[in-house]
This record gives structure tokens, C-alpha cells and sequence, in this order.
DNA sequence: CCGCTGAATAATTTATTGATTGTTCATTTT
DNA sequence: AAAATGAACAATCAATAAATTATTCAGCGG
């Protein structure tokens, strides 16, 4: 890592630190180059302006919540039908739990969308790669039956968006989401399951939250 | 109709005229009461305050919604599943040219929601029993194979919770919206249909817009 | 040169104040 | 007595001033 690297990475860790206590609205340049011991004028040889930071973090945030859907992903023993449910669920949850405990997070995401738009297609799009994926894979094994993977994805991935950062719309519980979301998968299934009794007749059991796994790396 | 509901339409009518062209903050209880040709205080004998005035207006128009969406429902020669398509594609339009054409419309929304979360919860509810209808229909006719009515019209109207004020979620365009959505009503007439085949075989064909049906008594 | 500084400036945010508004109620009118 | 008024008061909002902050850049050391 170059050494301009390594102070970009200050000024990350820094801005982190700060965006998590105080929010990005009531931290300054000024003290971010305290922490990392420079003077305000050079932040701007590492990062554009203020914005530009907070992008970068978010853009981090979202990589590491595709990462942690595809260790989901890669569990072993698990047919496409399980795995696209424990995705969702997964998603559900870290998303559930990030509003709970960090609505920094939120509040940031929701300025970089602001002024970036973009930015909102293109995290959305990374995800619906994972559910493509295992559409794909299930049409493969012959588990799924779908003459269109791709709008299937979309539509999968459109009929879960109540459970993305549901709290923003809805103050139900976890629990209760969670019970409705394994409504939903099932209702689902049938349209993608060959054998449609299946659907009904092994009812998604709601996986249990392996913290272990959900947590890892967050908070 | 009593003296006193008379006057109390003529406050709602005079609000409602104030409310789409100002918006609600821009209202003054001062200006309603020189539209009734009263004192500001008289307005206090017919609502308990502002905000309940800004209640009754989106009461009623939550209720012409649900008999907009009625109306749909109740057109003849239409089976279950043409019936449910048809009722939640109207919601999208519905929802979608009323969040286009008249903006102050969610404003005040979001403001009576805001000091009064119940309305929302009931308003939802509302909406769900026409789904319920259709489902129940649905199965009771043998077109729809479900043992769970309550929940599958819980799932159903969740997955489709991006179409109800989609421009909230995202800036697709509603034709976009309709095309997502029609694989969306695929996926999940998987679920619903006896012959799941029929899912597939009959690809949803998008619904053309009844002007004269969707926009009675609305704008 | 190159990396950096920190004062200067433009843009934004916050605090303050004055004006407006929602709400009440003693009083007047019908 | 019932209905309505409008002045009074507290709460909220808008406008402006003051302070803070993001960003730039001429210049300083290494």
C-alpha cells in the first residue's frame, strides 16, 4: 500500500470514528485533520470534498453487506430454494438490526444518496446479482422452473423490498416481519419451485439467527 | 344533514381547496375561517384542532381509494386472478398519477401519519381486505388452491408493497414499474394458481389504463 | 519540485429576534 | 341558552444576523 494510501485510510478511519458518534453533519474537515494530524486544506489532495468521504464509506458498507450475503450464499448442504431464503432472511436482519443500532449509518446512506443517486441503482443492482445467481444455479439443478432468469430476479428481488430497511416503512417487530417474510418466500416459491406442492407441503421453517455468522465483522 | 354537518362541510371544502393549492402548513385556521364567513375561533366548535381537519380529508380520501379499487373489483367477466392483477395494477396508477398530479396530497399525508400512526395501520388494513375478498373468491371458486387466506393476502400485500407510492422507493417510470410488475404478479400467481402452468403459460399482459375508470371523481 | 500549511473566502449552519399562527375563553349576539 | 366573536396568550415560523464550516490557493519548508 502506497503511502498515500495509508493516509487516505486515516482519513477514512477518522471519519468513521466520527461519522458513527457525532453524524456526518456535526463532524468537520477541521477535525478530522486533527485526528490525523494534518491541516484541513489536506484532506483535499486525498478525497474531492467532504461528500467524497462519506461516498467512500458507504460504498465500503454496501461491498461488505454483499460479502456477508454471499458467505451466506456459499453454505454448504443448502438446496437454491434454501439459500435464496436464508439471503432474504439475512438481508432482512442486517438491515433490521442496522437501523437498530447504527442510524448513523442510515442518515449517511441517505445524504450520499442525496447528491448521489447513482449510487442507490448500483447497490441495489450488486444485490439482485446475488439472487441471479441462485435463480441461475436452481434452473441449473433443475430445482427452479423459470424461462426467464433475469426478470424473475427482478421480481424477486422487488417483491422483498418491504424487507430492506423495513423500519422505513413499517414499525412491526422483527418477529413479525419475519413471520410475513416467510409468507411471502413461500407464496414465492411457487412460482419458482418445479414441484409447486413442495411450496406448501415443507413450510419455510424461519432460520434461526446465527449470530456467528450475521454479525460478523459489523457494529 | 344537521345545520352543524353543513358547516362543517363547508370548513372541510374550504381546507381542502387551501390544502391542495397552499398545503397544509401554508393554511392558516384564520383563512378557513374567512372562507366560512366566521371567526377563527368558531372553527374550534367543528374540529379539535388544525391537524384533525387534515385527518377527515385523508380519511376521505382513503376511502374513495378502496372504492376506486372496488370498482375494479366488482367488473364482470373477470376470473380471480385477472380480478387481484387488475386491483393492484390500479393501485400502482392510482397511487403513482396522485403522488405526480397532486403532491400536497402526500405532504398532507405524511403529515397526519406523522401524529397519528394509527391512520396508516388502518388504512393498510383496508386495502388488504379487498385482497382478501379476491383470495377468498379465488379459492372458494377452486381457481386459487391456498390454505391460508390471512396469510397469503398478508404476503401478497406485502410483495407488493413497492407499487403503492412507488416514486417513494425509486424514479422508475411508471412503465417500468408496470413491466416489473407484471413478473411480479407471475411469481406469485405461481403461489396462488391451482395449475401452476397457467402462471406461465397466460404471461400477465399489462392491463391498458381505463382513464374514465381510474380517474372518476379524482383531481 | 513536492507535500503541506493555514489564512482567506464563499457557502452553510446556527442563534436571535420579531412576526405570525393555533388555540382558548370571557364576552356578545341571536 | 346556544352560537359565535375576537382579543389574549402560548407556540411556531420566518427573517436576519452572527458564527461556523467547506473549500481554495498563495506561499512555505524539505
Amino acid at each position: 500500500m502506497s503511502e498515500a494510501d495509508t493516509i487516505r485510510e486515516k482519513i477514512i478511519d477518522a471519519a468513521l470514528q466520527r461519522f458513527r458518534h457525532y453524524g456526518y453533519p456535526k463532524t468537520t474537515i477541521a477535525e478530522l485533520a486533527t485526528d490525523c494530524a494534518m491541516s484541513p486544506g489536506n484532506i483535499y489532495r486525498f478525497f474531492k470534498g467532504k461528500i467524497d468521504i462519506a461516498v467512500e464509506i458507504c460504498r465500503r458498507e454496501t461491498l461488505a453487506s454483499v460479502e456477508l450475503l454471499e458467505s451466506v450464499l456459499e453454505c454448504p448442504h443448502r438446496n437454491s430454494r434454501q439459500r435464496l431464503e436464508e439471503v432474504i432472511f439475512a438481508d432482512l436482519r442486517h438491515t433490521f438490526h442496522m437501523l437498530e443500532n447504527r442510524p448513523k449509518t442510515l442518515e449517511l446512506a441517505q445524504i450520499v444518496v442525496a447528491d448521489r443517486p447513482q449510487f442507490q441503482i448500483e447497490s441495489l443492482r450488486r444485490e439482485r446479482r446475488i439472487f441471479q445467481r441462485i435463480l441461475h444455479e436452481g434452473v441449473a439443478s433443475g430445482e427452479f422452473s423459470c424461462d426467464n432468469v433475469p426478470a424473475a430476479t427482478i421480481a424477486v428481488h422487488a417483491a422483498t423490498t418491504k424487507y430492506r430497511y423495513a423500519q422505513l416503512f413499517t414499525n412491526q417487530s422483527l418477529e413479525e416481519l419475519e413471520r410475513e417474510l416467510a409468507h411471502v418466500l413461500t407464496l414465492m416459491m411457487g412460482g419458482l419451485l418445479v414441484n409447486k406442492s413442495d411450496a406448501w407441503a415443507a413450510p419455510t421453517p424461519i432460520p434461526p439467527e446465527d449470530e456467528s455468522l450475521t454479525y460478523r465483522g459489523i457494529q
